[in-house]
Parts: C-alpha cells; structure tokens; sequence
DNA sequence: TAGCTATTGCAAACCGTTCGCAATTATGAT
DNA sequence: ATCATAATTGCGAACGGTTTGCAATAGCTA
C-alpha cells in the first residue's frame, strides 16, 4: 500500500480519499473485482471517480485487467498472472501465466480468450 | 465456407442471408473484427442481426473473441491462435498460442490481457 | 493559513450490445 | 409449385458499463 502511494506521490499525483480507498478495496481483495464491485464497497466514492483511479493505476501499469461479458475486471499486478472465472456465478481463480489446460480442478467447459496489445510499427514513433 | 453452413444446418438452423452474409465476411478477412466492422461491410444486415448471428456461431463454438476498448472482435476458429493488436490504429496481427515476447517484431509495448471462463464445480452441475 | 491546481461529484452523454414485437423468410409437407 | 408454420429478421427502444463537461471541493506548497 505505502509502495503504491509513494509512487502515486512520486509521479506527481495527490493522495485522495478516492484514490486511496479504491487501492485499499483492491489490496484487500483476492479476486478479479469489476468496478462496479469496487464502488459498491467504497459507495462514499463516486462510480465515475473510481473509473478514473483505475485509469489512472492502469496508467502507472500497476492493473491487471480482464474482459468477461462486456465489462473489464482488475486487480493490481503481482506476478504476471490470469484468472478462470465462472461463466454463471463469476467466481473466479487465479492463474499463472503458463497454465496448461489440464491445471484447472474446480472448472470445467474452460475457454480463453487472450488480448495482446501494443503500438505498431507506424503508431510507436 | 460450405462446412460450417452444413454444420447450422445439422443443427437444425436455417440457412439465411445474414448468417451467409456475416460468415463470408469472416471468412474473406484475416484480421480480428469487431461486429460494427462487419455491419459496415454488409449494410443491409441489421446489427442486431450481426450480434445474433455472432451469438449462434459462438455457441456453436465457431468463433474466436477478444476484448479490446469495450468492444469484442470476433474472428473464425482455426488454430488456436490470439492476435496482437495496435492500442493506437487497431492494425492486427494472428499470433500462436505458444507465443513468447520477444516473437514481436512489429509491435512495441505488448501488453497482454487473458480471460479464462468456465463453468465452477458448483454451476456445471 | 491562503491560494493555486488537481481532483471530485454529479448528471448527462456515449457506445457497444441486447430485447420485444410485428413483419418476413426458409423449410418441409402437400 | 404452393402452402403452412416456426424460426429469423428488422426496427427502435432500452440497457449497462464507461466516459465526459463543468462547477464545487480538497490536497499540496509556500
């Protein structure tokens, strides 16, 4: 948490109550949460200000972020890892990165769907 | 082309224009695409008709998808594969399951982004 | 403590996606 | 070929997650 903020501190960023509350929710939570979950925690904090901590995290590369039935999950970034999430209830585990299909004991009818990301050629000058 | 319509048709699924028609733009494009990029090429299929043939080809297990921005981009299954995509132009690229970072020779700030679904012990009884 | 600027809350807009329903179309039987 | 029937479509409106503009507020620095 200190880490976090130190480097929100450092990159020229004022430590709001918002900002603080969201990374506080995300610290203490194991699991994917959407931002929907966060705000319903945090209901002190307005839901289009929990948009923009999380964008502004994301910013810093601190998130990891995954998309299941039209909205985005995040979580802060350990090691490089995913998660399996249920399709009905949304419960969900993690992954790590070099998984292989076999792995999953509590899942079953398991998909991927990977998004890689980046600039081009053109767009990185 | 003529497997998959043989494969609606064993399942009891009609043969019609918009399933013909989203299907020959999957199959004639290599790149991933979102379901407005597919409207825009076939403009007398109703959107809402681009979605709901997306759904049935993805029940069917036909498709691929990925996240990017809110939106999905969909794309036929043939070798598990994913896709890299510029964050700035949206140019892609098909890249192997098995990829590692440094496979990226034309792209630059690769970021990657996996969803696992599936169905929990309890919800796949 | 005061003053400046970043940040927040609010409400409205946005945009991709889904839904209800009447009109249309593919299909198998006549 | 034609018909009857159920599946499918088009349309428009709704939906839900996310973003945005702007005035009010709060954190930081001196």
């Amino acid at each position: 948490m200190k880490d976090i903020l130190a480097q929100l501190k450092n990159s020229g960023y004022k430590l709001t109550q918002p900002r603080k509350k969201v990374l506080d929710v995300l610290l203490h939570n194991h699991q994917a949460m959407s931002a929907q979950d966060i705000h319903q925690r945090i209901q002190t904090v307005n839901k289009a200000s929990v948009y923009r901590v999380l964008k502004l995290l994301q910013d810093l590369g601190l998130l990891n972020i995954e998309s299941i039935n039209n909205e985005k999950l995040y979580c802060l970034t350990k090691e490089p890892h995913h998660h399996v999430i249920c399709k009905k209830c949304g419960y969900s585990e993690e992954v790590a990165c070099t998984y292989s299909f076999g792995d999953f004991k509590n899942f079953t009818h398991v998909q991927h769907q990977l998004t890689l990301t980046g600039l081009c050629k053109k767009c990185s000058k």
